[in-house]
DNA sequence: ATCCCGGTTAAGTTAC
DNA sequence: GTAACTTAACCGGGAT
């Protein structure tokens, strides 16, 4: 389920807590040799960047044994290579590269050291472990003490709650970012719909200049549907399965995986092939594609 | 003792 | 096949 409390969705490469020396024999080296994890994503590392350091319960490694790395020991790592890269970056456009920077992230970093350049109190609250220095702004070339926007303060940042959990969100970008700096903090990996409610169970937009407050966070809950499925050469019902889904593309890839064209309730005449048509709880039946 | 940071090593990937 | 490049992982020195 969504906020579990601890690290909310790792990137997939440091999911992997990568098991060193990991071998099908016998192996009892004391030093397994050097494996490297997955390249991170660009994706996964623009959720490092906006996670930052809001994992405060996993200030210190944990489960970190021989041959074993913890994925706050993997973000940790990455986020001091980024740093690292990022001023690099800097410095090569400094010393006249033309073109533009290189690094991947290199924006949303820059948008990133502004961001907490203007609030180092509240980044020392929040960021118990992927910590920087004002050293770094320097070298970095960002100006210290710039304050962008006129809001005089820590950037704006609301409460969002999910069940027992609360994490801060910083809503000082877009509303896509906005979006995926929640997504990441709880750790939805679905495509599923989500949506805040304030204290008035007024919903709102995801908006850099929404009212400051808590929010509760609301998961669409899906539509869930029966299927009949039939033994292919008698045409015997087998079985009914219960399947919830949350976009058309969930109701694509049923149908592909399937071979169908669409879904028939029971009963009924109509080929229905998009979810605005499906009732929920109801029972259907899969429609083969012609030549199928 | 611990943390931070720059530098280095080496696994993995890409280009030729 | 291998040279060049990228980047995860590691190391060691300095600051506190």
């Amino acid at each position: 389920m969504v906020g579990n409390g601890e690290l909310a969705a790792p990137p997939a490469a440091a999911t992997m807590m990568m098991i060193l020396g990991e071998s099908s024999g016998e192996d009892h080296e004391i030093k397994a040799p050097k494996k490297r994890a997955e390249t991170w994503a660009q994706e996964e590392t623009r959720s490092l960047i906006i996670l930052r350091g809001r994992w405060t319960g996993f200030s210190t490694p944990q489960n970190e044994g021989p041959g074993l790395r913890s994925v706050p020991t993997m973000c940790t790592d990455k986020w001091r290579n980024l740093l690292k890269e990022f001023k690099k970056s800097k410095q090569q456009c400094r010393a006249g590269g033309g073109g533009p920077p290189k690094m991947s992230c290199y924006r949303e970093m820059e948008e990133l050291l502004k961001e907490r350049n203007r609030c180092p109190a509240e980044d020392a609250k929040v960021d118990s472990y992927l910590q920087f220095s004002d050293k770094v702004l320097e070298d970095a070339g960002v100006p210290y003490g710039s304050v962008e926007g006129g809001e005089g303060h820590c950037g704006r940042v609301i409460m969002v709650k999910c069940g027992n959990f609360t994490r801060k969100i910083g809503i000082n970008g877009s509303a896509e970012a906005i979006k995926d700096a929640i997504k990441s903090a709880f750790g939805l990996r679905t495509r599923r719909a989500f949506w805040l409610e304030d204290g008035d169970a007024v919903v709102h937009s995801f908006d850099r200049e929404m009212p400051l407050g808590t929010y509760t966070l609301h998961l669409d809950q899906g539509l869930t549907i029966k299927i009949c499925l039939y033994e292919e050469a008698e045409q015997l019902q087998v079985s009914t399965v219960e399947k919830t889904l949350y976009t058309d593309d969930d109701l694509r890839d049923l149908l592909g995986r399937r071979g169908w064209a669409g879904l028939r309730e029971l009963g009924g005449f109509r080929t229905i092939d998009n979810l605005d048509e499906l009732q929920h709880g109801a029972v259907y039946e899969g429609l083969r594609l012609l030549g199928g």
